[in-house]
RNA sequence: GAGCCUGUAGCUCAAUGGCAGAGCGCCACACUGUGGAUGUGGAUGUUGUGGGUUCGAGACCCAUCAGGCUCCCCA
């Protein structure tokens, strides 16, 4: 290595085997998304700035975007989120798409972080949304999808919960507290930060806030009060729906889950693995009513949530979840036992591919047992060997590298022979 | 945007300011019709990069890049 050109900061390089476990994510966000029967799609991974200065947050439009001039002068972006962009293309075919919308995506994002474990600045996000039905049992069933996505990685409710609450519901606490409009955003703000704060400097925040003794003391007996959530028709209703969709365990009620303060209207919900000593996010998501028509649609309430695929990743590589990774697609080695039969070989990997196997072929003639050393670190099944002696009487050596038994089998047996090995 | 830690062989890591090393992996051979084991031998490298201090720097100083921790943020 004279020369390295580094890679752009923050960007992630799938080698074969951190491939192998996006596209293993790819497909259990598929399978769960498909047995609620969401559709897939996609919008545009560069968009105008303007989306998301619309209602995205400061933060996130000034400093944790991508933002650059492109040849023509225009200001563009690489998304940082989909959700405006879901909005933009309901709104545009409002009139003709058949409601309720079940739409799911899993693709590219990019945000100007400083990178860390977990966090990267090119990640890939699963959103999924129901837009067209505002109803609490509509809530439950995105939360119902999350859980069925936990479950089929293997993660137990032991390990990861689904902790759900209520902007209305925390609304009316905050009413009953005496709680200015004014000082909502920082109060909620201070909620979600209960778990994450030394309890005496959480005090210190609330006081600079603005807040009296009685108002902190009262968010403190809220905030420990794990069944306020049957002070709520929704919450009742949703909870009742997730015990219908056998996915109760997986759920718990937490009055300090705020989550997205710009856009969500009624019941969050955020999962988190529960395993480790601190609570780590893994998806999130909440009812949304106006997203519609701050794109100029007709309004239009909507439910979804965003899992990224890095977080995840680490934590199930972490809990021992991962598939095994096989390095060869193809489980049979043909190897090549000499430059005379070179050709031979490459026949018979033919034949058998034209049977439906993956059969990868050495590319060159070298020493056997380099080539059977080349098969046990790709992992293959099975060495399909024609020297001389088979050549002759028309039969091929099929070896099972797991026992190490080999058969000697008519050419016409091979597949047959080797199916049994796979 | 701010603070701190780290950066040495492919990997994991050693080396009081004084000859850059070990284990694993890799390659070759033992073994010219068969892998996982074992043995023998071999190659590892501009110590992230660029400056500086010093007789002498992997080590100390400055800058820079990267990724890790924290703040911030988490749409």
């Amino acid at each position: 290595m004279k020369k390295t050109i580094q890679t752009v900061k923050g960007t992630r390089e799938f080698y074969p085997e951190q491939m192998s476990l996006r596209n293993y994510i790819y497909e259990k966000v598929r399978s769960a998304s498909q047995a609620f029967g969401y559709q897939e799609w996609d919008g545009p991974f560069i968009e105008t700035i303007e989306l998301y200065a619309a209602k995205s947050g400061e933060e996130l439009v000034k400093k944790q975007s991508f933002v650059f001039t492109d040849r023509g002068g225009e200001e563009v972006t690489l998304r940082p989120e989909l959700t405006p962009s879901l909005a933009r293309m309901i709104a545009a075919k409002q009139g003709e798409l058949t409601f309720p919308v079940r739409w799911w995506s899993f693709g590219p994002f990019w945000r100007y972080e400083q990178p860390q474990k977990g966090r990267t600045r090119e990640f890939f996000q699963w959103n999924i949304d129901m837009l067209g039905v505002n109803s609490p049992e509509a809530d439950a069933e995105l939360i119902a999808v999350g859980a069925e996505f936990l479950r089929s990685v293997g993660l137990s409710p032991e390990r990861v919960r689904i902790y759900v609450n209520n902007r209305r519901l925390m609304n009316a606490q905050f009413d009953a507290l005496g709680i200015s409009d004014k000082n909502r955003l920082d109060v909620a703000n201070l909620v979600d930060r209960r778990s994450k704060m030394d309890p005496e400097k959480w005090d210190a925040y609330a006081l600079e806030l603005g807040l009296s003794q009685p108002q902190i003391d009262g968010l403190k007996i809220m905030l420990s009060d794990f069944d306020l959530w049957k002070q709520s028709d929704e919450l009742s209703r949703t909870f009742s729906a997730l015990d219908a969709m056998n996915v109760r365990e997986y759920i718990a009620f937490d009055p300090s889950i705020m989550r997205g303060l710009l856009y969500y209207t009624g019941t969050t919900f955020e999962a988190f693995d529960t395993s480790g000593s601190l609570k780590r996010s893994l998806f999130g998501g909440g009812r949304y009513d106006n997203l519609l028509e701050d794109v100029g649609g007709q309004p239009l309430s909507g439910v979804g949530f965003a899992m990224g695929d890095v977080g995840m990743g680490i934590f199930l590589q972490e809990a021992g979840l991962l598939p095994e990774f096989e390095p060869s697609p193809a489980q049979v080695l043909v190897t090549v036992f000499d430059e005379k039969l070179w050709l031979e070989s490459y026949k018979l990997g033919a034949e058998l591919r034209s049977e439906g196997l993956n059969v990868m072929v050495y590319p060159e003639p070298a020493k056997l047992p380099k080539q059977f050393k080349f098969a046990d670190k790709m992992k293959m099944k099975a060495a399909v060997t024609v020297g001389p002696d088979e050549v002759e009487r028309n039969l091929v050596a099929v070896k099972n590298l797991s026992s190490g038994e080999q058969v000697i089998v008519p050419r016409e047996a091979a597949v047959e022979e080797i199916r049994k090995v796979l």
